[in-house]
DNA sequence: ACTAACATACAAACCAGTATGTATGTTGAG
DNA sequence: CTCAACATACATACTGGTTTGTATGTTAGT
């Protein structure tokens, strides 16, 4: 029979089994980083065993783009390309998605698992570094796409670079992730966030979109 | 005689030997990361022997807790504190400081040391983070401290808040490094402190400080 | 019966820290 | 001034523990 997936309980379930290693593997590299996690402790996590764990996974590093490729890259999706593409004005919809934001205490001292696995990989393992560009580009690449949707609707300022100006939000939401998650103390998220959102709201064009007289404050900067 | 520091090669000289194992294992933990940063990698470097080492530094702990006090902390008064306390108009003080932050290509390549070592090692070690966040405390302070001044000279916005400010320029400073880092580019930095100098300068007064009629652009948030 | 999916035991390398020894510098008593 | 007594500054070799990865065996599913 072709019944794929039945919901009895089998002993032996592959994709679960690979599933389970990977979100115990996140997390834990999420708390430890990625060359301090320990695959004992995994293991310990998952119940699994090491044969298990190595016939599913080549190597410590091919589990470490794994969780980067499959878990990381869809947290991203899930949080930010898809409430991109909603409907709604644009500087509306950035802000909802940066309010919304997890910032639950133990987010906050985790930290954000992208920049994390960045900060600690990009200098010294190309591959992986690769697989993080990939998701920044990708969101970078999510927001600009929205702003110059925005600018031809003319709800978002047309003096600005949307490539830069999404770098640059990017960069905050980042920089604030840091800062708080050193101070460990979520009140320095939330702060971080309203200033965030209170540079969301200048980007917005003034309200009857006049010629010339352009204010020479506090944009992104022009096109060069 | 009382000649405290003769030049001659002498065979033992603590105090140099401290320095050169300090210098070293900064570079070390700055390419590696403290947890990986191997201790006989350090002695390799140094010629100097473990025994050495333990003879100046109680564990590899005491070695970090000494690279972020004397090493860091002094990099952060070199490159903020004292600059922030010359003359000139506030903002072309942080605009200065700013473009002057190293640049090349390595610099940006192994990114902060700070904020490396913060990442990496606030959740997981308390006496560490607190002697981070106490280099980081200083830093926010000193930039509110200087933007107060500008705001009673007149020549900085009265109508945002200096330490909410002074967060929002470090976050987006290490924000920018972050990526920057991640992309493995001097290019992306550079573009980040055109980006930032763009915001320092909407910090400015408008020329002739006038009453009422306030812009609601881009400041970092009133003072609640 | 044949292969994918595990389990177990072990290997090999690494690494922080220590035990112990030695050479160098300092000091104080005579 | 001198030399014995001591303290500081190293050097070397080793230990105990941890870690990734492998070799080999066993069992479930088709």
């Amino acid at each position: 029979m072709l019944v794929a997936h039945q919901r009895k309980r089998r002993l032996r379930d592959p994709e679960r089994t690979r599933e389970r290693l990977l979100q115990a593997a996140f997390r834990e590299v999420h708390r430890s980083g990625f060359q301090s996690a320990g695959i004992d402790t995994i293991l310990a996590a998952t119940n699994v065993t090491k044969g298990a764990l190595y016939h599913h996974f080549d190597s410590k590093e091919a589990l470490g783009y794994a969780i980067v490729e499959e878990i990381i890259a869809k947290l991203v999706r899930d949080r930010w390309l898809r409430p991109l593409l909603g409907d709604g004005q644009t500087i509306d919809i950035l802000i909802g998605i940066v309010r919304g934001l997890p910032a639950r205490p133990a987010d906050v001292r985790a930290g954000c698992p992208l920049l994390n696995l960045a900060q600690e990989m990009s200098p010294l393992d190309e591959p992986f570094r690769k697989r993080l560009e990939r998701i920044f580009l990708a969101w970078q690449d999510g927001v600009a796409t929205l702003l110059r949707k925005g600018q031809s609707q003319g709800t978002v300022r047309r003096n600005l670079n949307p490539d830069e100006a999404a770098s640059f939000l990017i960069a905050m939401v980042e920089g604030y992730g840091s800062l708080a998650k050193n101070a460990q103390d979520a009140k320095v998220w939330e702060v971080g966030i309203t200033n965030i959102v209170g540079w969301l709201r200048s980007l917005r064009a003034p309200r009857q979109s006049r010629r010339g007289g352009r204010r020479a404050t506090n944009r992104i900067q022009d096109k060069r």
